[in-house]
DNA sequence: GTTAATCAATAGGCCTGACCAATTTAATCT
DNA sequence: AGATTAAATTGGTCAGGCCTATTGATTAAC
């Protein structure tokens, strides 16, 4: 594991590989410990930027992008002509680049939650055309899964969520559903054991995606957010099995 | 020559200031759509740097400074020696500068159900030092209120659902609350009328937050999503009722 | 004396061109 | 074919220069 070394904030970028000691970073980072560490205070003018470039005897195009990187971050603002000031907020900023991604069962977790909200709203907007085009995704779903074919159901599988998800008439949480959705196929464990699951859950998939298509052909909001918090539950479970060997 | 901009948008954190047509931001933006709109998926390799000046009619100072840009915000990563790639999580941050945006309205109707399950989430979770904190903001909230510092006191409400998100212990919840709230402040309209919804909601504020907080100290979790939630709907009919004027 | 216009110093914004270091790809040699 | 090495590619940094915006002092006008 890789660790954060020492500063408060962490504007570094690092992966997995320890390596590009990048410059830009460097400065910025010691800019934003002495901002950190109040000895630049908020409504502070930095000084200017050939006088930090001679300061840490770098150029100034990299004082530049370590600004760049701070102002981007919401330490500081940059006034051209006038100079760069540190913003009130900048004290404890640090939290807003972590992000480190969630892990399988965070991303369960939140689907089940997120998914049933989206599962209940759409009970309540859905139009015609979206429940005809829910049960054709269904159909080839149920088709490809009786074909073995549990790798290509799976595309069906997403698109079945994410019409839902946009039947809500609310982009933010389609967004939401989307960006979960690319978290889960893009971490790497889930990945590990995809076709394991996909096999041993294909069947009671597609009874569940069934009950969900009957709660909301009958606007039965309630009913499909337990509907979909159900299949969710149901997958995470087998999930758990799975990785607890 | 320059060539022309049709889609006049903005990067983050940045004030509706028209005077600082900044080049990189520029750059950065039109890039971040390209990103949204999915011309370029995630693990894509951008165009080299000097292909992207070359392309855009700029220097490639400009283009790094963008590209910087959208590594601190966590669109891209970049390799170096290898090239600039796109992040799994750029579409959801990445439609923060989108002109496809969801509303205000929407924003708040996702906060309702998210933050409201984040709540009822976080009342099984939350330790006791969080619970401390939480009451340490919403005294502190208390104070800038009675004081009319209506502007100061919103910092700390936005530390107090912060918390309860991150209390969840599940960091997909927490970015996603993270990321409303981004959007709320980013939002056009929304600051627009953020002065004056402060003013308004100020006082009921400081009632929900206190109703949510003694939820969460009971640990009834169906109590603080039901506070959350009204919490909520509050500001968003406060909301409503400034627009339509 | 106060105000308004002016101007020069200073700040950031952007450009050109060059060289270095890490990585990737192609060529070469077993 | 596989391993090794060389070349091309890509980001990282430096240097110096010119532009525009801001600011404050100077000067002109009232």
């Amino acid at each position: 594991m890789t660790q954060t070394t020492d500063s408060p904030l962490k504007l570094s970028t690092e992966r997995s590989q320890a390596n590009s000691p990048r410059l830009y970073l460097l400065i910025a980072d010691k800019l934003a410990q002495n901002i950190a560490k109040g000895e630049l205070n908020p409504g502070d003018r930095l000084p200017a930027e050939r006088d930090l470039a001679q300061h840490y005897d770098v150029s100034r195009q990299t004082v530049r992008e370590a600004l760049i990187a701070l102002e981007v971050s919401g330490l500081v603002e940059i006034k051209p002509g006038s100079g760069v000031y540190v913003l009130k907020s900048a004290a404890l900023k640090s939290s807003i680049l972590a992000d480190d991604a969630p892990g399988p069962l965070e991303i369960m977790e939140a689907r089940l939650l997120v998914e049933g909200d989206a599962a209940a709203l759409a009970a309540e907007r859905i139009s015609n055309e979206e429940l005809l085009k829910l049960k054709a995704y269904l159909n080839q779903m149920t088709a490809l899964v009786a074909a073995q074919k549990t790798s290509e159901a799976e595309a069906f599988d997403g698109k079945f969520h994410q019409l839902i998800a946009s039947a809500t008439r609310n982009s933010a949480l389609q967004s939401m559903v989307e960006w979960l959705w690319t978290l889960r196929e893009s971490s790497e464990i889930s990945r590990l054991f995809a076709e394991k699951i996909r096999r041993q859950v294909a069947g009671p998939n597609i009874q569940a995606h069934e009950k969900i298509y009957q709660c909301l052909s009958r606007r039965d909001a309630a009913g499909a957010r337990a509907a979909m918090q159900e299949h969710i539950a149901q997958v995470t479970e087998a999930y758990i099995l799975l990785i607890a060997d």
